[in-house]
RNA sequence: GGCCCUGUGGCGCAACUGGAUAGCGCAUCUCACUACGAAUGAGAAGGUUACAGGUUCGAAUCCUGUCAGGGUCACCA
């Protein structure tokens, strides 16, 4: 049983009793640590209904609970605050009840309702940088607190497989290219290819110089450059179903297909469903013309189809052109309404796509809104701010990206010489040390993007590595492998159920079962923590933020350290509360598990 | 210029969505390994929450204005 609940219910029944005044909601928050007390109960907010003076409100509600309510044992009140100290015996009852709940926290309900949570999604011409990681990581890491918190989620992600930019690296590779492939030079697929997309880019604008310095308009070079002309043929060619295109666009596209599932896998993310741009981009028109009988969308004399949001405070927006081609809004209307379709258990989407991007998307989910779908009052932009460089942004065609997959062996290699100076793993294999090296790495690399409010911009220094110590990922990974080692030793029974003593509690105890006197305020605490976590993962639900999980985390974990520092635990001369304590030892690694688990993070069981 | 986002000790982040004396980590200075793992713990120092008004019992949080940084305003995606 919740004791917020508990508490909520008899606070409103005290203030009922000693006042005759019905209270709609009460307010509850912990108890700082500076104050006496577990959980405080706010007695501002009630002054709007019981006339009188705060602390006396406060004392009148304190006398009442630690009368009528078992689990409160004293109060005292500061200001407006009425702190109530919760007995031990609720808190060790409450362990008991979580203690062998393996999916503690998660709600498996297998609702009926489905999300579909989009991210990744990348041009088929490059690889995969740190913005994308970021990418990845906030929409993995969501799409799992989702499915944590009650949802079923597909996993997409709709890759940009088509369009001007993937024509400049198939011109350049056939340009420049001399038959290269992954296996004659030994690159990776993606790289491969990004590699002809910086050289296009380096042709293009070698031609567009020399064309001013023969006296040409700078924006009429850039329209009239032969490489871009080229390429532009070469995609009028591609969506004419041109053999030869679409043969050298296939095999360039599973170059880089092959190279981004390497990828994927080492960062640890994965899709239930793919949709391809090249499948998709004709979407969406006949929604359109619907929309224009329903009266949504307007035609212009030129033959072009607009949509006017004045009235919403946005602009007019155009969703067909005027030869009736499909714009960029008008392939995402389609392909949301196609998902439904494919997936009819859809009631909701999350698209996880940059900042950049806000204006497209509120227009959009308008959109979408008043074409009447039902599933439209459930959209979600995943924005996140974009991680700059100390040189400012990452371009591609520039060169001055993060490498998704140079930056993962960094990370490793950076673990792993932590974990080699350390020396505490002499008796690993170097398999063994490969796979923890990347663990911790990727750990570090994972925290460090995701402790942050995805609104936030990051600014990355590439010459400052990512922390392993303090609030990071490997932090929270060595105290889980801390937890094991204990769990290791601790050769005795730690099934039975401990208790409060007959003693200190007054309901006495249950046959069969171990007591102790009273619970050490470290022991305490840790409970407490430990009662957030169901709480947390509906709370980072709510809010797409993987951020709130992992701050999460990292208390739970600073209050185990200090209870291990400070308590011994197999030195405990107690039987029962060593016991105790390597149940909550074991359970707090559980938790630690899973909440990482939620943000994509392994930990491991020494380090 | 219009609209959107952000601004918290030197740096990087929190603050349970309006609650108490604004927390934590780096970095700096002290302590603690013949303790279950020091990738740790205990402590010190460091703040007018960008600025100015306002709303109320109470503001980092809400409103208005100003300043700074970023984004966006294509028949590009």
């Amino acid at each position: 049983m919740n004791i917020k609940n508990v508490l909520e219910a008899k606070v409103k029944e005290a203030i009922f009793s000693i006042f005759s005044v019905d209270l709609p909601a009460v307010e509850l928050q912990p108890t700082r640590k500076d104050f006496e007390g577990d959980v405080t109960v706010v007695v501002f907010p009630m002054l709007r209904f019981v006339k009188g003076n705060p602390v006396q409100i406060g004392e009148h509600i304190g006398a009442y609970l630690k009368e009528q309510v078992d689990e409160v044992s004293d109060f005292n009140v500061v200001k407006g605050f009425l702190n109530l100290v919760i007995n031990d015996g609720f808190y060790l009852d409450f362990f008991n009840e979580i203690k062998d709940d393996a999916a503690y926290g998660f709600v498996n309900e297998g609702g009926t309702d489905a999300m579909m949570v989009e991210y990744s999604s990348p041009n088929t011409n490059k690889p995969l940088h740190l913005g994308h990681i970021r990418n990845n990581l906030l929409g993995y890491s969501v799409a799992e607190i989702l499915k944590a918190a009650g949802k079923k989620v597909y996993k997409t992600q709709i890759i940009n497989d088509r369009g001007i930019h993937i024509c400049k690296s198939m011109l350049a590779w056939q340009r420049f290219g001399n038959g290269e492939t992954p296996e004659s030079t030994g690159l990776k697929g993606d790289k491969l290819v990004g590699n002809y997309y910086v050289a296009f880019d380096r042709a293009y604008k070698a031609e567009v110089a020399k064309m001013v310095a023969d006296g040409t308009e700078k924006k009429e070079a850039e329209k009239q450059a032969p490489i871009i002309v080229e390429a532009q043929e070469m995609l009028r060619k591609w969506e004419a179903n041109d053999t030869e295109v679409v043969a050298l666009w296939k095999r360039m596209n599973q170059w880089v297909y092959d190279g981004f599932e390497v990828t994927y896998k080492n960062l640890g993310v994965d899709f239930d469903k793919l949709y391809y741009e090249s499948d998709t981009y004709l979407l969406g028109k006949d929604v359109v013309a619907d929309g224009i009988k329903k009266g949504i969308f307007y035609k212009k004399d030129d033959g072009s189809v607009w949509i006017d949001l004045t009235d919403e405070g946005l602009d007019e927006k155009i969703v067909l052109r005027s030869d009736g081609t499909a714009v960029y809004m008008t392939q995402d209307i389609g392909t949301s309404i196609q998902r439904v379709n494919d997936h009819p258990d859809i009631n909701g989407m999350v698209y996880t796509v940059g900042n950049e991007q806000d204006y497209h998307f509120k227009v959009l989910f308008l959109i979408l809104k008043k074409l009447g779908f039902s599933w439209a009052e459930h959209l979600h932009h995943l924005s996140y701010g974009m991680v700059d460089l100390p040189s400012g942004k990452m371009k591609s065609r520039e060169g001055t990206v993060v490498d998704a997959d140079d930056l993962i062996n960094d990370m490793t290699q950076t673990a792993a010489a932590l974990s080699e100076e350390l020396g505490k793993l002499e008796d690993y294999s170097p398999a063994e040390k490969a796979e923890l090296n990347k663990m911790v790495g990727l750990g570090a690399l994972k925290y460090y993007i995701l402790k942050v409010d995805p609104k936030k911009r990051i600014l990355f220094d590439p010459e400052e590595s990512v922390d392993f110590q303090g609030n990071t990922g490997p932090f929270v990974q060595y105290t889980y492998a801390r937890i094991q080692s204990i769990l290791r030793k601790a050769d005795f029974d730690t099934s039975v159920n401990i208790t409060l003593s007959a003693a200190a509690h007054s309901a006495g105890k249950a046959e069969g079962e171990s007591t102790v006197e009273g619970l050490h305020a470290k022991e305490k605490e840790l409970i407490k923590q430990l009662q957030f976590f169901p709480e947390t993962v509906q709370l980072a639900a709510e809010n797409y933020s993987p951020a709130v999980v992992a701050n999460y985390v990292y208390d739970l974990v600073k209050e185990f350290n200090s209870f291990y520092q400070n308590l011994s635990i197999l030195g405990e001369v107690d039987e029962q509360r060593k016991v105790f304590r390597v149940q909550l030892s074991q359970k707090v690694g559980e938790v630690i598990k899973s909440g990482f688990a939620l943000l994509g993070i392994a930990v491991p069981d020494r380090m």
